[in-house]
This record gives C-alpha cells, structure tokens and sequence, in this order.
DNA sequence: TTGAAAGCGATACCAT
DNA sequence: ATGGTATCGCTTTCAA
C-alpha cells in the first residue's frame, strides 16, 4: 500500500504538502493541489488511518454504550446514531452494559481505552458524580435519555414525564376513572419520571392517586406479567392500566386475556415507546411515542458540533412525546 | 498520560522489556516483571491503542456489516458477536448495508480504510467475485447466512433448506394438503433455499409444488401482506400457509384475519426466524428458530481463531434450525 | 504557498 | 533475559 512519502515523491511536492491536500485544509495552489491527487490516484493512494490517529490525537471513533443490543429499542437509537456519525466520516465503536454498574464501567473503561474522540452514552447504573467526572478528565460525554444537571448541555432525552401524563390523559380522556399504573424500576429516572406524570394526570382531573393500584415492573416481560397478576389478585377495581413501557404492556395485556378479560371492551391498555411490535399486537397497541431514532441522531450530532467543531449544526436537548391512539383503549363499560 | 519510556525510566529498564511485560509473552524474568509492572500502576499508565496499531500493524477491531440496525433480527447478531469480540479485547465497528449494492461496498470500504482487522459481513447485494476478491486481497473475510463456494470454510450459515423443509412438514403433519407459500426475494439465497425445503417437503408426501399457490414476498411486512391479499383474491383454496420469515406472517395473519379467516381455525401459519414477537402476536406464531446469536458469536471466534490465532477455539460452519410448535398451527377444518 | 524536521507511542529485530 | 534502535505513516510547528 503506497504511502504518503510516495505520493510526495511522484508529485515532486513535500510530505507536508500532501498532508495539506488530504486535510483539505490549508491554502494549497490549485496546480499542486491537482498534481498531489493526480499521484494519489495514481497510486491508488489511502491513508493509514492509524497513523493519522496517532499523529493528530484523533481517532475519529466514538464509542457507545447501550444497555442491550438485541431488542428494538437501542437498535433503532443505534441506527439513527451511526447514519449520521458515518455520513461525516466517523465510526462508532458499541459496547454493552446490562443496566449493570460494574459492566457500565467496564465498558466506557473499555471504549476509552480505545482512544475514542467521545462517548455516547445511555448508562442506567453509573452514578451521577461518576459521569460527571468523566467528562471533567477530558472525554467529551454525551447522555441520552438520563440528565445529569451539571451536564445539562450535552444530555438529550425525552420528556418522559410528559410522556407519562399523556398516556394516562389519553384514559382518563376516554372516561375512566380507576387506572392501575405499572411502571418500570423506580431507581431508573425515566420511570419515576413517567410515573410522576401519571400521578399529576390524575391530580389534574381532581382524582387521587391510590399506590395500591400501582405496581413496579422490570421494563420486561416478567415484571409485566408479574405485576398484572398482582393487580388483578388484589381484587382491586379498575377499568384501564398503563404502563411504563410496551413490553410490560404486552405481558399485561398477555395475562388479562387469560384471565378471561376481554381487551380493550372490559380493560384498556396502553403502553410506552411505540417499538415495532405495538401494530402487531392485538388489539394494537395505544403508546406513547419516544422518537428514539432522531434522539440517537442528535447525539452523534452533538458530537461532530462540540468534538469536530462542525458548527453548523443545532441541538436540541429535549424531546417531546406523542400519543399514538391504537385499538387497545375505548371509554370504560357503562 | 504516561507513556512506556517514562514506565521504563521509572523500572529501570529498557523500553523494549517494558513492550514485553506489556504483551506478556515472551520471557522476562519474574522480577523485573514486578518491577515493570509496579511501575505500571505507579504511574497509571495505559497503552496507546494508535500507536499499538501502527507499530504492529493490528488494530484490534473487527469490521461488522449488516443489513439493518433496527429490528429485532440483527440485534441479537450484534449482541453474540460483541460479547465475544470484546471478552477479547476486540472491538467491534459497525456499518449498515440496507440491502443496496452500493451500499455494501461503500461500508465495506469504510471499513477497510479503518484498517479492520477482519470482517463480519452479513451482504445480499454483493456478488460472490467480489466476496472472494476481497477476500484474496488480504482481508480476513467472515460471511454470515451466505454460502460462497471458494470460501466454504469462512461462512457460517443456517440450513436454511431444512428449515424451509421444517416449516412446511409441520403443516403437512398436523394433516394440511393444500399449502401456500409466501417466500422472502428469491434473489437472496436464504429465501431461495427455504422455498427448495417447501418443495421437497411436498415432493416427499407425494404432493405437487403449486406455483399458483406462491407468492414472492420482501420479507418485510408489505410484503407479507399484499401477498396474502393475491392469495386470498385469487379464489385457490388453501388451508395453511408457509411463510419466508416472521414478519411477513406476522403480516399475513393480520390480513387474513381481517378477511375474516379465523387463525389457526380456518388457516395455519407458520413463520420462520423466531423472532421475538412471535410469543406476542395472537395466536402464537408458530416458526422455525434461527439461531443467529450463536452465529454471530461462532463468526467472532472464527476471527479470534484464524486473525488472532486462538487455536482452541472449535469452527461449526453450519446451524441446524427447529421448529417451535406453537398455537399457530392446528389440524384443518375436517 | 511550500518544505524540513521533530515528534506521536508503541513494536520488533538484532545484539549482547 | 535484557537493551539499542530503526520503523510504522502521518501531523504539525517553524522557516523560508
């Protein structure tokens, strides 16, 4: 593989001058410039990307942490993250942390070992004085869906509080009354935020908010499944249930039709994120809508805007949630 | 940072054994190993993965190409083949190829200017030439679900002709003679496959392949469902139906229950990845498990194995896939 | 606008 | 078992 001596050489320029052609940076004549690309070609000339690295300080690499890879949630975050981050000439470098505190740090251990120009993160179990100090020691740090006030510059999340509110609105709207909430793991702030909206939804219509009607759930399966069997052996009364995100409402809506309820005629169900799956439940799913994708966009652009200086680019740190209004919610029987 | 010369002024001794502590391989004696390695922790010190790279020509990451990023499907390829990479120290870079030649080649490319190690492709649009020039070039080549003749050894795949076999016989056994097909593009060799099992199941219980009763599919959900809509219009009776892949049934069961077909009652169907939805949808979906997390993981190993020269590791080229018999499926009406 | 030369931080060959 | 040193391919002052 020819190198940039051998270009410099066939093009009868200096090494510096090639240097200057490949960063298209600096003031280069318009002829030398042609004659130096002339002699790449010629020589079908690439650059090491490893020596650049190690020359210029840069890798030109992020690297990302998401909880789990398999699932459609960070799938999509991930794609919205490495269209943009590769359309600038970047790549991303993904690790796993399992919601897991050792295995988070693990892995941002890992990526900056990596020398990685910054990190993307989407950590549950760090703390937030650990990521703080992160970004301190000099590693740029973006966050999604978690804020951290001291980094509130470079976090982009949802408003999932809003969210939560919404998603109850959306069945109080249709006329019920008694609505059981099962959220996600209240140490993760996206469900106590998801479930603070769910509380003031309920203040807003003078209703009171009744903790025996709520029940915390895993964000999964099995504590969906788990927590609709709790709610519906309490004896409790309750014409709907909403739910922290669409896999738990999946798993709810799973164990009501077994129960013999009949869904949405005598429970409606919503649901959270509006992954893949919510059009081919049945009924459909209703959910909130977390737009995930353009998320992981704005954070790789976050990146090429504080890291690659291209400030062209806007941010936006907070996003908003939409209701999606499917089959599995209708107003309470009479 | 620190950096290995100031490790090595600190123990005392030359650069050269610190490089050795430091790939612990060959021989240094006990004691200034210590002393290297005091050294090490005294000063923090982390190796420069650049210069790593350029002094030995090995960048320790491995180029991954996949069709998509959402959806559920390669996800969970990503996620057997991280956990192995990284469980290595690898690490893997991650570009998508959407199905589109250009595509394909323009992220392989991309990959190759970062100076991978190896690579981990899952293409469609490329051709088997270019596969093997690639791979002629140097570059250490995996393929997953493709089977290219001159690289037998680095493909692992999925009997996806058995599968395809699998699919149809469970609907043959529960009683099903007259039997629709919905493939995936026939221009993909899985698809193609699994349609050459459909058919062979046929031929060995003496039935005749019905192109008729054939729909070629995208193995997407539009196509799923305009393909179950010619089956349905064309007014050819049939009791179940095989269909190319999950989402494409997921799909068909919507629109045949839209018709009015009740499912499995009136029409069984069987789909074929087990993707995780499956266990959602009403009825169950009944399908043929793809195991592509161990595939993606035995991908990582052929890699460690034959760029990283980890002998122990054992190659399987070739996955069995199952069915899973689920409420999809029943006998036909009588 | 261009060139010369000093690193960047490791590896690996050749001696000793 | 350990050390000396050339080398990897490029970026980046500093001069000219």
């Amino acid at each position: 593989m020819a190198t940039i001596y051998e270009v410099s050489e066939l093009a009868g320029v200096s090494l510096a001058t090639v240097s200057r052609v490949l960063n298209n940076s600096d003031r280069v004549k318009e002829t030398t410039r042609v004659k130096v690309q002339d002699a790449m070609a010629a020589l079908d000339y690439r650059p090491n990307s490893m020596a650049q690295s190690l020359a210029s300080k840069r890798t030109n690499s992020i690297g990302i942490l998401v909880p789990e890879l398999h699932g459609p949630f960070f799938g999509t975050m991930l794609s919205g993250i490495e269209a943009e981050l590769r359309n600038a000439g970047k790549h991303a470098i993904i690790t796993v942390g399992h919601s897991d505190r050792e295995k988070e740090l693990d892995g941002i251990e890992f990526l900056i070992s990596r020398n990685v120009d910054a990190l993307i993160l989407h950590v549950d179990a760090v703390s937030d004085e650990y990521l703080h100090k992160l970004s301190d020691n000099g590693t740029p740090v973006v966050l999604i869906n978690r804020r951290v006030a001291a980094l509130a510059d470079s976090c982009i999340s949802l408003n999932n509080q809003q969210g939560g509110y919404l998603a109850t609105r959306a069945v109080l709207d249709q006329g019920h009354r008694q609505v059981a909430y099962i959220s996600g793991p209240l140490w993760k702030n996206d469900a106590a935020e998801r479930l603070l909206g769910h509380q003031q939804a309920l203040a807003d219509k003078g209703l009171a908010f009744d903790s025996a009607l709520t029940r915390e759930g895993d964000f999964q399966e099995t504590g969906g499944k788990e927590a609709m069997r709790q709610l519906l052996a309490s004896g409790l009364a309750f014409t709907a249930v909403v739910c922290g995100n669409d896999e738990m409402a999946a798993a709810a809506m799973e164990v009501a039709g077994k129960s013999g309820l009949l869904i949405p005629e005598q429970l409606s169900i919503i649901g959270f994120d509006n992954i893949n799956f919510c059009r081919y439940l049945h009924p459909k799913l209703s959910t909130i809508e977390y737009p995930i994708d353009a998320m992981g966009q704005m954070a790789a652009r976050w990146v090429l805007r504080h890291v690659y200086k291209n400030n062209k680019l806007l941010i936006q740190n907070i996003f908003e949630p939409r209701l999606y209004h499917r089959a599995s919610i209708t107003p309470p029987a009479a």
